[in-house]
Parts: structure tokens; C-alpha cells; sequence
DNA sequence: CCCGCTTCCTTGACCAGGTCAAGAAAACAG
DNA sequence: CTGTTTTCTTGACCTGGTCAAGGAAGCGGG
């Protein structure tokens, strides 16, 4: 795994940097986070490294395609490695836990809309809003979004 | 339409103030608009309303299911008078055109993951991207965003 | 191994969208 | 009409994020 950062850097273009390993040494431990924290767990490895370079870092990830960008409605973008094979998520509403769901059809867009009102489209994007479950058992008991708690993704 | 809209604000256990027939009045009018939007519009019917009794208003009417606020990713959160209806959206990449898609199934959660990694699922949410009509003819020559481009939606 | 060009990171200003708090004004019950 | 409660106005403030200028680092050629 750790073979093939700095090539898969080269191979999309870019050079290949101490906080651009870093932050995709964070990404590879934790699933899904967002900039603030990457930022923070990159600085145990790379103490000196700026919250703009972690933005600046990303952009270019995922301007590449090495990286995902997601937005869930609330809360700051998360990022993910996993990319490529449309898969969509679940969102917790009680501590923002996020796990990851397959797509059941393999391609993008997997789902067509009832009627396109004219829209060509090409992606399905699709979030599951629920609770996870140790959300359901301490229910209330959670404060929303301690980014401690996202950092655990669930592989569906 | 107009009957109602003090009688649905009394029923939801709000007063009925000039500020929220106004920006009712503006969600009638513009299926998906962003407060700031509806700022500008309510203040033709009513020149005195400030940025955040917008905000007020659309947290009162969401709060109380009067509205639904969607967040697509990477704009302001829109606001739109369509609820309960688990309904979804098509937002076109070239100029921010939303337009409404009838849920397949009537009910949410519309859909099921595949494997819900121990949630409670209660809601998915849907959301197609793409160009619509016009975006595919003048590809390249929209800028995203301009509000102005968001104010008619196509109902589907 | 060093040089030079290009890309990238650091620093700092700035911006959008939105929330929070205190006091004034308006709605509604009586 | 009056009092109480809700709501609106005003203004400070916050988060997440972008933009720009200059210095530092990567990397190809010699």
C-alpha cells in the first residue's frame, strides 16, 4: 500500500511532497474526514505543515481523482480514498458517524430518475440518513459531530 | 393557496407575521431558493426585512415541516415549500438548475442499502447530477451559480 | 552533485453562509 | 386597550473555506 503513494502522485501528475504524503497516510487510516482534522492528525508526522496546504493538498487529490470529496448536508467536506466504484454512504445523525454502502449497480449514475425533465445525467448520489448502532442504544446521550467519532469508518 | 398560508402558520403553532407571509409568498413563487434570494425577493413586498428574520422565518418553517431545506454540495442551502412528499432533485453542474423528481416509492426511506452496517435507516436521500436542456447546448458558456439562474424550477 | 525551472507550501488577508445575543416591536389573549 | 409572549432588528461573531504573494522544495538536465 505504501509502495504506490508517491507513484500514483507521479502517475497523476503531481509531485511528490512530504505533506502530500502525509495527508494521504491520513486518509488510508481514516475512511472519511474532514480538513481540520486531517490536518491535525498530519501534524504528528509532519509538525509543520499549514491548514492551507491541507485545502491546497486535497484540491489536488481530488482534482486528480485520488481522493473524494463528500458534503453531507450540515457539517464540513469529508474526504475518502475510495474512488472510482460509485459508492454511496450512511450518515448518523446522532454522532456523524460515517460508513460506507456499495452501490448495488456497479456504475455511475446507478439509478435514473423517474423522469430527467431533460437532464442528462450522470451521477446518482445518494446518503442514508439514520442512526448507528450505538446511537440507537445511548439515544440522546451524544452530542453531534466530535470529529473523534467520525474517524472510524464501518466497510459495508 | 394564499387562504392558508396564516391558518398552516397557526396550525404549526406560529404567529403570523409579515416576514413569514413574505417569504412564504417568495417559496411560492421559486421552488428552490437560497435565503439570501429570498431575502431580496420578500423585501419587494416588504422593504424592512432583514437578512436574519430570513433566517428565522426558514428555521421556523423547517423546524415546524411548513419547509424542507436541502443542502446541495458546494452552494447555500436551499429552501422549497414541497414537504412530506420524500421527493428528490436534479441539480444541473453548469448553472445550479434545480428541478424536482418524484420518489419512486412513496415512502421514506425510499431506498435500502445494501447493508446498513447496523443503522437505522430513516431517510435517503437522492441526488441526481447533470446538465439540464440548456447546459448541453451552451456548454461552457454558464457560469455556476448566478441566482438569478435558480429561480424557476421544473417541476417534474 | 549541482543548477535552474517549475510546482508547491507558508503566511496572512479575506469571503460567504450562517449562528448567537440583547433589546425593540409586533401579535394575540383577555 | 393592555399585558405577556413571540418574533423581528441590529450587530457581533464563528466556521469552513478561498485567494494572493513570496519563499522553499521537488525534480530534470547537465
Amino acid at each position: 500500500m505504501e509502495t504506490t503513494w508517491a507513484e500514483q502522485l507521479r502517475t497523476a501528475g503531481l509531485r511528490v511532497t512530504r505533506p502530500r504524503l502525509s495527508v494521504l497516510g491520513v486518509l488510508a487510516e481514516h475512511p472519511h474526514v474532514d480538513a481540520e482534522t486531517i490536518a491535525t492528525a498530519a501534524r504528528t508526522v509532519h509538525p509543520s505543515i499549514s491548514p492551507q496546504a491541507v485545502y491546497g493538498v486535497l484540491k489536488a487529490l481530488v482534482g486528480s481523482g485520488l481522493a473524494r470529496r463528500i458534503e453531507p448536508a450540515g457539517g464540513p467536506a469529508l474526504y475518502e480514498l475510495r474512488v472510482g466504484d460509485n459508492h454511496h454512504h450512511l450518515v448518523c445523525r446522532g454522532c456523524g458517524l460515517i460508513a460506507d454502502v456499495d452501490c448495488v449497480v456497479g456504475q455511475a449514475p446507478c439509478l435514473a430518475p423517474s423522469d430527467a425533465a431533460g437532464f442528462a445525467v450522470d451521477e446518482a448520489e445518494v446518503v442514508f440518513w439514520g442512526l448507528c448502532a450505538d446511537c440507537q442504544v445511548s439515544r440522546g446521550t451524544n452530542g453531534y459531530g466530535t470529529s473523534s467519532a467520525i474517524e472510524e469508518g464501518v466497510s459495508a
